[in-house]
DNA sequence: AATGAATGAGTGTTCATTCAT
DNA sequence: GATGAATGAACACTCATTCAT
């Protein structure tokens, strides 16, 4: 509860505006309440953006488990369909906390997110296609993850309305193209 | 020398940290005078990042301008190179002033940038590759902006060890291919 | 049981930083009890410290009640070597107590202890010495009393590897010189 | 005027409930003007204890230096009364603020005072009497530093109304006597 | 134009106390 | 009786902004 309310008061007011007797009134208890379930207001926005990773990381995972050479483009486009269909993005949330709670004092806590994503991406990759002749398995996911994260977070933060087949055909073939040997 | 100082200050403190008092010690004035001169601390950090837009804009522009088909790789690998090699990204500013200004009240007077990037991509594209049978260009420059401003924004920020030769390929083989027809 | 957890935890943590919920944890009971049995925090330091004092007025008596004229010194010094070897006095505890209680609301209802004593110490002497030729007898024992207390107080508290015979001498030296007619 | 306000409102309201904003409104600013001189609450009451600390030795030491063996007495009496005609003590501050700062932050920077008291009498008695024969000077100043303040505080704060000459006989009995060899 | 002392609303956090269970 | 979650007033402190000099 507290956290869904929390949530709700980082994006309407932004991390800074939101207070904690904002979010305690959100939540419908008291501040003193608050505090006895979070020991801080950042404790509240990284336990969010931890809930939020790992929502994350599973669907990418769930996708991916399965991949085999043959079957890189539907599970690819599947993988990409569910992210852009916010099944894993929430946009505005995503974004409040990115930009503003990694600034505080939580910043190490909260990271290894994509290097994680990255971590399973070249695991997928291994197993769907071989070797990568010549490329190096770490540039290419580096590369492949940030520019999907990228593009995926752009869409839903900015584009909400361009959420359609074109969109995905067109992450799904930069990923394919980009992974073929 | 104002905004220079801000955007120190801003960088090693962060925004919400960064007192108009520090900025204006910074810049060897005073408080009062700092108001002389912008009317409040937000509209500080708006021009820095109008600035800072400009000046990428202009990267941007000068190596595609001259772009043709034949030219499409040698281009992108050019602008990619100049990218990292922080010719036009300063990190820890960006990432201070996107991450945490966008949020105040000045989201409204900054948007656009990367719009105004997809526009010059699409154009460049047209330029280069004629059509893209059967791709809606708008779609395609906002996915590929996005993708790359993904991809190179993480490697300065967070690889910048990573900047050597194989980023620059694997981002330049990102966009070749996803170019292709 | 609710008492010496108090105690301990004034000790440890001083009166503004012993939270009653700290208290009643030391205690092994929950808040709700603790206020089950005293009114407000406030009530506990007073109980603890009208319990002490009671205390330090039986040692006291103990010492005094047989005193003889020709029997002043050893009284004396006996009375003092107790008091310094801490049979009477706990140092951290009187200290936390006696400053910072004392400035609470509780101020009027623990007074009268330094008189009590010093109406103990007036009887004594005139058991012991007669008539003080010409002093008056309060006077004489208001300032006996006082010195003393801040003296062995002072030991207690501030040298604690003081306490030696020396010490006992040159106190016990005070008290019956100034005693003497 | 800061640290006079303030020591108003720590006299009329304790250390605890003296809060900032109070003070700054006694001194007739505001709270932030407060902070622009003081950097806590801390701090305010550290420095009017600092102050008031040198008043009373600069006092005793004023007294003190003239002192010979044949003035011991005289010098003792004029000492002992000036203490007591409140001209360095303040009894309601001294016990304000002994009572409450000492057990904040701030012990380490404001003790020594007692100790200071005590080497200037371990002077004065070198000087007046030469040696007392066998007796350790420190654990002789020891006592009768701590003994008389004791004295001092408490007819200053607990009896105002028995600053009389008979008083001062007592002390300075007590003193002369104690010093004798 | 330049200064910088002054302002005071606003923040995160604490903790004595209450009361439904 | 016992519990302990809930309360919310209160606090020290910060800092964008103003304005008299």
């Amino acid at each position: 509860m507290i956290l869904e309310a929390a949530a709700r008061v980082f994006v309407r007011h932004g991390y800074a505006r939101a207070t904690t007797n904002r979010i305690a009134e959100a939540a419908g208890i008291s501040v003193g309440s608050l505090y006895q379930y979070f020991p801080s207001k950042d404790a509240i926005a990284v336990e969010i953006l931890r809930r939020y990773r790992e929502t994350l990381l599973a669907l990418v995972h769930k996708h991916l488990d399965g991949v085999g050479e043959a079957t890189l483009e539907p599970v690819v486009r599947a993988l990409l369909g569910a992210l852009l269909r916010a099944e894993g993005i929430e946009p505005a949330l995503h974004r409040v906390l990115i930009e503003q709670v990694l600034r505080t004092s939580a910043r190490g806590e909260i990271s290894g997110f994509e290097e994680r994503l990255e971590g399973a991406l070249a695991d997928a990759i291994r197993n769907a296609n071989g070797a990568l002749f010549g490329r190096d398995p770490d540039t290419t996911s580096f590369v492949l993850v940030r520019a999907i994260l990228g593009a995926v977070h752009a869409a839903v933060v900015d584009r909400p309305n361009l959420n359609g087949p074109a969109l995905v055909d067109e992450l799904t073939r930069l990923v394919v193209r980009f992974l073929a040997p």
